[in-house]
RNA sequence: GCCGUGGUGGCGGAAUUGGCAGACGCAGCGGACUUAAAAUCCGCUGGUCAGAGAUGACCGUACGGGUUCAAGUCCCGUCCUCGGCACCA
């Protein structure tokens, strides 16, 4: 007998698996194609912990199974490589950020291999290298060229801790995503992706998409659809008009207020003289308030008076305009009518400052008149009171008749706004891929021509980005000085950079031909292996990357680039790892590095007691014991093979290939349902099972469990796939079918209650009637002392199951 | 505040459609093997009460109600956990 030892079998059968290229996928294979992909890592200093592990077991697991199926399976890993941490190590320590880059790919690289997952390392592929990004640029420049990427002088949010302009997705609480420092606000003028163009899209296709709908509703209420209606109010005294978005357009009646956002350009036009101090005040006010206070901290109301008034549409009365911070500038036109009766918010200003409450809306349940003390906002359904002609309508045809009123008299129209603003795509750093355009004094902006690229990434001296708003790039004289490429007159190069995010929005394209060198991939071949029918990875990207790269997929689409406006049909975020209750990181130092746990037990069990740890949807707390569980159960599992296997007959008794069937059914069915940790629980229990009975277990039972056990254990698998006797690796082979007709026993243990009580069990036939087992049931002594002298009233009978006797 | 998720033994968790609650594993206890220990193997292991004992009764899936012959599972209400959004008109 020989021992279980993982640390010969595994690194023999890595070793089998390079020379023989296993993992290698064929682009011209005759199996159907599957795509299983993971988020692709950033490539760290501090390497990789168990839970990042934790993914990747998944996903490996299932791209073998999905082998096993009969697939050609594309799996492969790269590296998002751009990003800030390279940056900040080469401001510390003066290195080039590609060296750290590439000292920590190597190490990431080397632990994925111990992993001995399937990944086609010939495909790998680099954000940050000039091969890829300039397709970065590429695709850049078919945006510039559809309209969808633009400049635009306008504030935006500036993080002054990295020094550079964020996205709206990037600030978290009012932080900045990466650093947690506080936002601010930054005039600047800088490139922006047309997203909104996409907004409708982007939610509407939600519904092909088989996610989560937890991620799917955190895109949709980012997206954040509201329809209603733009409504236009004349000033008393002035030309201008003030334009409100409004969802509620059958309030208009009880609109008795305006207010804008403090920074709105007409502000300073309207104020009056006499509030012209008040206003100045508050305006400056509100600027100096961080985002944080103003939209999170602190939700009293607060406001001004501008001394203008303009007049109601429908009432045709005058209403005061006031500025107050509650309103937002960058939603829909930065202006409201308040409705205070059925707003809480206007409710809450026009209490505190003593503004006029007209109810126009009367719940269903009061016949007339209006409500009573009204000392809430009432937003519920109605119908319409104090509205003229409207009174009497439900809300849904008031809405109707006030558009339609607006429309005829030219005072507004339907109107749908969003939350989703466009995507600020400019950063003032260095680690990124340069913007592929250039100022020219007398064409303007010029992309630069696509056989031009790439703009390579200049080395300098200095890697701290400006703070003034410009990249560092901006200090390199020949960086910046070019010929312009249409009329070859001087012209200055785009010294901002891209963010992290543009190598991801399109890295799983790259993957179907990442060598070619030409275009960003072979329309046939990318349209052969897109979309990508699994993807792994943690929820965090919800909406940030998993927006962007759908935004980035719809508009190659539209370019006619690529042949599928969607890029991921099956999405899976898999749980974090925690200790002592945390997420794992370096800064906690609570990190559990799987080395020392592959050097202890090996990779295979580490794989497995990864998916044996709990739903791999919810988080799990790290147990350094528990995973003794799982060695011994693969030690098990190897005696049993190895002991056997000499003695095994071809095949079992039928009891032993029920007990196979059964197993792989159940394998087989939680496998499909993404239940792995039950998946492992079936192993134990087959394993614990066969040592019941005393006849030899044959080679089938044998055979069976090894393919069984191959998208989990692989080298194991492959190690007592050579002990029966083949020569091939148990990848070549095919998963096992089930025989239907080996799952039904013909006899079954059913339960006898009296009351719903368990009062005993009798074996039946599966064949028997609900007669014959009720009459069977109650000739049984072990039901005569529950039975005795009562009245049965109700007898149930579940077929299979059990029986119940309902007694008074 | 709004939207979503979850709450089951000492611990991680199982119970897919309402039908034997606690599979499987960890930890613990007892035993076998051993001079001994480790490793390995076997058995027990939700709680309370009664019994010398086999065993039996009752309670038990966050809490309070309800539906049902039958509820961890369905309905109503409450509490707590975690996550997302956060004055979005």
């Amino acid at each position: 007998m020989t021992a279980y030892t993982p640390k010969q079998i595994e690194p023999k059968w890595q070793s089998y698996w390079e020379e023989h290229h296993s993992h290698e996928v064929n682009d011209h294979s005759k199996r159907p194609k599957y795509y299983c992909l993971d988020m692709f890592p950033y490539p760290s200093g501090s390497g990789l912990h168990v839970g990042h592990w934790r993914g990747y077991v998944l996903s490996d697991a299932w791209s073998r199974y999905k082998k096993l199926q009969g697939y050609e399976v594309l799996h492969p890993m790269g590296w998002d490589a751009f990003g800030l941490p390279a940056e900040n190590d080469a401001i510390k320590k003066g290195i080039h950020p590609s060296i750290g880059t590439a000292r920590n790919i190597a190490n990431f690289k080397k632990q994925l291999q111990q992993m001995g997952a399937m990944f086609d390392w010939s495909r790998e592929i680099n954000t940050s290298s000039p091969e890829y990004y300039q397709f970065t640029q590429w695709i850049f420049v078919q945006l510039f060229k559809m309209g969808l990427a633009y400049r635009k002088e306008m504030p935006i949010n500036w993080c002054p801790s990295c020094k550079t302009g964020l996205a709206n997705e990037e600030v978290v609480d009012g932080g900045c995503e990466r650093c947690g420092s506080p936002v601010t606000k930054k005039n600047m003028n800088q490139w922006m992706l047309r997203i909104t163009n996409y907004a409708d899209r982007l939610l509407d296709d939600l519904d092909k998409l088989q996610w989560p709908d937890k991620v799917k509703k955190m895109q949709a209420n980012w997206i954040g659809k509201s329809v209603g209606a733009h409504v236009r109010f004349s000033l008393v005294g002035a030309d201008e008009e003030i334009e409100v978005f409004t969802t509620r357009p059958d309030t208009l009646y009880g609109a008795t207020y305006m207010v804008l956002a403090p920074e709105h350009p007409l502000v300073a036009k309207i104020t009056t003289a006499d509030a012209r101090d008040a206003v100045n005040d508050y305006v400056s006010q509100t600027l100096h308030k961080s985002a944080l206070a103003r939209q999170i901290v602190d939700k009293t109301k607060t406001g001004v008076f501008t001394g203008a008034y303009a007049i109601n549409p429908a009432t045709k009365k005058p209403i005061p305009v006031w500025i107050a911070d509650y309103v937002l500038l960058d939603y829909g036109t930065g202006a409201i009518m308040a409705v205070p009766a059925h707003d809480e918010r206007d409710f809450d200003f026009a209490k505190a400052f003593s503004l006029p409450i007209v109810q126009v809306i009367r719940p269903n349940s009061h016949v007339q008149g209006e409500l009573q003390n009204l000392h809430e906002a009432y937003i519920g359904e109605g119908v319409l009171m104090n509205s003229g002609a409207l009174d009497g309508l439900t809300i849904q045809e008031a809405k109707k008749a006030v558009i339609a009123f607006l429309e005829e008299r030219k005072k507004g129209s339907g109107a749908t706004t969003y939350k989703l603003r466009d995507w600020v795509f400019a950063r003032q750093r260095y680690w990124g891929e340069p913007i592929p355009v250039v100022h020219c004094e007398h064409c303007g902006i010029v992309p630069v021509p696509e056989d031009e690229l790439p703009v390579l990434l200049p080395d300098v001296e200095r890697y701290e980005p400006t703070g003034t708003g410009e990249s560092p790039l901006a200090a390199i004289e020949s960086f910046v000085h070019t010929t312009c490429p249409t009329c070859g007159g001087p012209a200055r190069r785009e010294t901002d950079t891209m963010p992290q995010w543009a190598g991801s929005c399109w890295y799983f394209l790259r993957f179907a031909d990442p060598r070619n060198d030409k275009e960003p991939f072979a329309k046939d071949k990318v349209n052969h292996w897109l979309p990508v029918d699994m993807y792994i990875g943690g929820v965090e990207h919800a909406v940030l990357h998993l927006l962007y790269a759908r935004f980035f997929t719809k508009a190659l689409y539209d370019r006619g680039v690529i042949g599928f406006d969607e890029p991921f049909i099956h999405l899976f975020n898999q749980g974090m790892m925690t200790l002592d209750g945390a997420k794992m990181s370096k800064s906690k130092g609570n990190v559990v590095s799987p080395e020392e746990l592959i050097e202890k037990y090996g990779t295979d069990t580490l794989r497995i007691y990864e998916l044996f740890v709990g739903p791999p949807e919810i988080d799990a707390e790290w147990n350094p014991r528990a995973i003794d569980g799982v060695h011994r159960f693969l030690s098990r599992t190897y005696r049993l093979v190895e002991e056997n296997v000499q003695h095994a007959p071809h095949t079992g008794t039928l009891l032993r290939n029920k007990l196979r069937h059964r197993f792989l059914q159940q394998v087989t069915e939680r496998l499909e349902s993404f239940r792995f940790n039950t998946v492992v629980s079936a192993f134990m229990e087959f394993t614990g099972a066969m040592a019941d009975y005393s006849d030899p277990i044959d080679r089938e039972t044998l055979e069976t469990l090894t393919l069984c056990l191959a998208p989990f254990a692989p080298h194991l698998a492959e190690e007592c796939w050579q002990l029966l006797g083949h020569n091939d690796s148990v990848f070549m082979a095919l998963w096992p079918t089930v025989d239907p007709t080996m799952l039904v026993d013909d006899e079954i243990e059913i339960v006898l209650q009296v009351n719903g009580k368990i009062r005993d069990r009798m074996v039946i036939n599966v064949s028997s009637t609900q007669e014959e087992v009720i009459a069977v049931a109650l000739s049984r002594d072990s039901l005569s002392p529950f039975l005795a002298g009562r009245t049965i009233q109700k007898q149930v009978y579940v077929q299979g199951k059990l029986v119940n006797f309902v007694i008074r």
